[in-house]
DNA sequence: CAGGCCGTGCTTTTT
DNA sequence: GCACGGCCTG
């Protein structure tokens, strides 16, 4: 059943559209999910068959929260939510053949790419620090994302007069394929690209599937690039029910492949489309809308809409000027404490937004100072460890033996005297006799000039992966301990004391969990291949806990489709945003985007929204003078000189004298040493670890104490100098095997007791 | 083959 | 200013 009687009327359009092609303009903060999922039940009540039903998004997140809410409403459905990724996976993993692949192809990630582009440019005698494999690859992925394939850049470049990039990527794209081909792997572009063409080529294919999946629903259609959108067309012909969503003001991944366009263009697409706006706004206060809604109306690669609430008038929206970098750091962390000890806010109430990475460190290091606890959505996923890609190399290469790139990471790992040379006659040798690395491996006694020390650990590693069975093991956990066991995997760092050692086997161990919980969903069918898509598709930066009390640090981009009830977007100045290189390079498209990336940032906010801007700006180690930004002049703010500069330690008790005597720390009942109950804070380490698990900010530090810092382990304090703001402490990191000097009021230390 | 030093070159990153 | 990759040495 679903409550059709609770939305509002441009709702309850949308989800009463059952038939035909149907546009959804969604603007920021207007249920827009709520009407899919509404849209999905009524489908199903309809009488459409729950197969034939196909809603597609473009994170994990998304669809899990999608195929959450549509199991609410209707339990045991079986409709199909799924990211274009994994759509794409399962398609191809069934019409493999159709472009060349073997049903148990395997998924590159992005750092096996790079390698593997590595090789080919050095193969090709290319010049890899100017044609680095970073730059060929995105300008490949940006091909790809375009739909051009390795044979039609080779022929463009044929018939055209082209760049010497032009020329490179003709030649380093069709032998990077080549050698996916022959690895029977695709990287995460091919997963489009191939489907897409398989749906243009082979006309019986593309009828079959339109006639299966023939109600479509596409999330955030606004970020299609032109592999997703002919991929969505060829389904659409024969059954054009197609209903996609989405706000061509919050298209942000232009420089991805993303096709404004394609929302654009729905409806001469689709001439008999039927369009609905959702126009009311449930999430901001009329203040911020306002602001946002005068900022967007500025681009004109749009589509008319306004944004309308209910809510109250609420504050205005104030721009904070602060004399640098260091000034708005400490100037933000103190607000944010403040609203928070005037029982205004919670921490995790609070967001900060910035357009580049590099703008959080100091924040951080504010917040640390003003114990404020926080988490920064960036950081190594999971799945992007060494070890764990190492780990999982070696069931990639069970699965497909073809895989060179895992055969690659896995062959020397644990080291077993498998150098670069070896590695080279080897793969040059399996060329010349056109079979893969493992049987090159087994064969290594006739691979001429090897080493006998290299032969014999060839033959062995080639016997030892013969050992390992699915079948035999009888679940993915226990392949991968009989593999971890077999391989002495983890040997090296067992029993080791440093740090990064105990990170790896930990990291380790937690793959075997991941292992065993996928075991458990599937029951006793072991399915290597699911869990190999699994952890090839899925990313672990979804990890951001929003429940975990804490302030939230995240670009611009990766704020998109989440909500706080107080936001601070940083340095809203010339050159950070609007982006130097979008002001530079194309003019008015990118301009228009990054307008777009701040409305998106505004429209995050609830109840309260801080822009800040500094005067001076510290830009690759020099200070420069700022340019407020473009966008200033089009939103509505009230200004607020918020520099601290003339007070210059305005907020002296938030940084403690440090101590130097050892007996004069403050102690607890229990003789322990006694932190004070200051904020909790999150370490970098713990952070890393994936754990909300906080520890306790030190008072003072004192000689002989104890203390762990997140790059260089335990350490002993040996040297205490400086005064208030300047005090210095010097820690010993005997394991780490330095010696470095911080200033105390700003170092990430941990205090672990003398 | 690991570890240290030097030079370079820099947005954003759903999968 | 810093981080990463490449190159060189023990």
């Amino acid at each position: 059943m679903s409550s059709v009687d609770q939305l509002t009327p441009s709702q309850r359009a949308a989800v009463e559209c059952i038939d035909g092609p149907l546009l959804v303009l969604a603007g920021p903060g207007s249920g827009k999910t709520r009407v899919v999922t509404h849209r999905i039940a009524r489908l199903v009540e309809h009488g459409v068959p729950p197969h034939q039903i196909l809603a597609i998004t473009f994170t994990n997140k998304a669809a899990g929260e999608m195929a959450d809410r549509v199991g609410r409403l209707l339990p045991g459905a079986r409709v199909q939510v799924s990211t274009f990724h994994r759509f794409c996976a399962r398609l191809l993993r069934r019409y493999a053949s159709v472009v060349g692949l073997q049903p148990n192809y395997t998924i590159l990630d992005s750092a096996d790419q790079k390698q593997v582009l590595r090789r080919v440019i050095n193969e090709l005698d290319l010049d890899p620090v100017h044609y680095s494999p970073e730059k060929v690859g995105y300008r490949i992925s940006t091909a790809k994302n375009d739909l051009q394939t390795s044979e039609d850049i080779q022929r463009q470049y044929e018939e055209s007069i082209a760049d010497h990039w032009q020329a490179v990527i003709a030649r380093v794209y069709p032998a990077y394929q080549r050698w996916l081909l022959e690895s029977n792997s695709v990287d995460f572009d091919d997963l489009l690209l191939h489907v897409a063409t398989m749906l243009v080529e082979n006309a019986e294919l593309r009828q079959e599937l339109d006639s299966r999946y023939r109600y479509i629903l596409v999330d955030e259609y606004q970020d299609t690039n032109a592999a997703q959108y002919q991929i969505i067309a060829a389904l659409s012909q024969e059954y054009p029910n197609l209903c996609v969503t989405g706000d061509p003001d919050q298209s942000i991944y232009g420089w991805r492949g993303a096709r404004i366009e394609n929302i654009l263009r729905f409806e001469r697409d689709y001439p008999d489309a039927q369009v609905v706006r959702l126009e009311q706004n449930f999430r901001s206060t009329q203040a911020i809308l306002r602001s946002a809604d005068r900022l967007i109306g500025h681009n004109t690669q749009r589509k008319a809409k306004r944004l309308l609430t209910d809510n109250d008038e609420g504050d205005a929206v104030e721009l904070l000027e602060f004399a640098d970098g260091h000034d708005e750091a400490d100037g933000l962390a103190r607000r944010i404490r403040d609203l928070v000890e005037a029982g205004k806010a919670s921490y995790g109430d609070v967001a900060v937004f910035y357009r580049v990475n590099a703008l959080s460190r100091q924040l951080e290091l504010a917040l640390l100072r003003y114990r404020v606890p926080f988490q920064v959505a960036a950081g190594v996923a999971f799945y992007d460890r060494a070890e764990i890609k190492d780990a999982l190399s070696y069931l990639r290469l069970i699965y497909n033996p073809n895989d060179r790139s895992a055969f690659l990471r896995v062959v020397n790992t644990p080291l077993r005297g498998l150098g670069e040379t070896s590695q080279r006659r080897l793969v040059a040798w399996a060329a010349d006799n056109g079979c893969n690395f493992l049987e090159a491996a087994a064969r290594a006694k006739e691979i001429p000039r090897l080493t006998k020390r290299a032969v014999a650990g060839f033959e062995r590693f080639a016997r030892l992966m013969g050992e390992f069975s699915l079948a035999d093991a009888g679940s993915v956990e226990k392949l991968l301990l009989t593999v971890l066991d077999r391989t002495g995997f983890t040997r090296p760092w067992e029993g080791s004391l440093n740090e990064q050692d105990q990170q790896r086997l930990a990291n380790v161990q937690e793959l075997v969990t991941a292992a065993r919980q996928f075991d458990a969903v599937h029951g006793d069918e072991p399915d290597l291949e699911a869990f190999l898509e699994q952890t090839s598709l899925v990313n672990e930066t979804d990890s951001l806990d929003p429940a975990a009390g804490q302030v939230t640090l995240m670009t611009l981009h990766a704020a998109k489709g989440l909500e706080f009830p107080f936001v601070f977007i940083l340095g809203v100045e010339e050159g950070l945003l609007p982006h130097e290189r979008a002001v530079r390079d194309a003019g008015k498209r990118e301009l228009e985007e990054e307008r777009r990336l701040l409305f998106v940032g505004m429209t995050r906010a609830e109840r309260r929204l801080w822009l800040t801007q500094a005067v001076t700006r510290e830009f690759r180690g020099r200070t420069l003078h700022t340019i407020p930004s473009t966008f200033l002049s089009e939103l509505e703010y009230s200004r607020v000189d918020a520099s601290q500069r003339g007070d210059l330690f305005p907020d002296w008790q938030a940084v403690p004298e440090p101590q130097t005597d050892r007996k004069a720390l403050p102690r607890d009942s229990e003789g322990k040493l006694d932190f004070g109950n200051g904020a909790k804070i999150t370490t970098a380490a713990s952070l890393l670890k994936g754990s909300s698990e906080a520890v306790e900010l030190p008072r003072g530090f004192a000689l002989g104490m104890r203390v762990r810092h997140p790059r260089y382990g335990v350490g002993t304090v040996t040297e205490v100098g400086g005064f208030g703001m300047r005090r210095t402490v010097t820690v010993n990191f005997s394991e780490a095997g330095r010696t470095e000097k911080f200033v105390a009021a700003k170092a990430p230390l941990q205090p672990l007791g003398t």
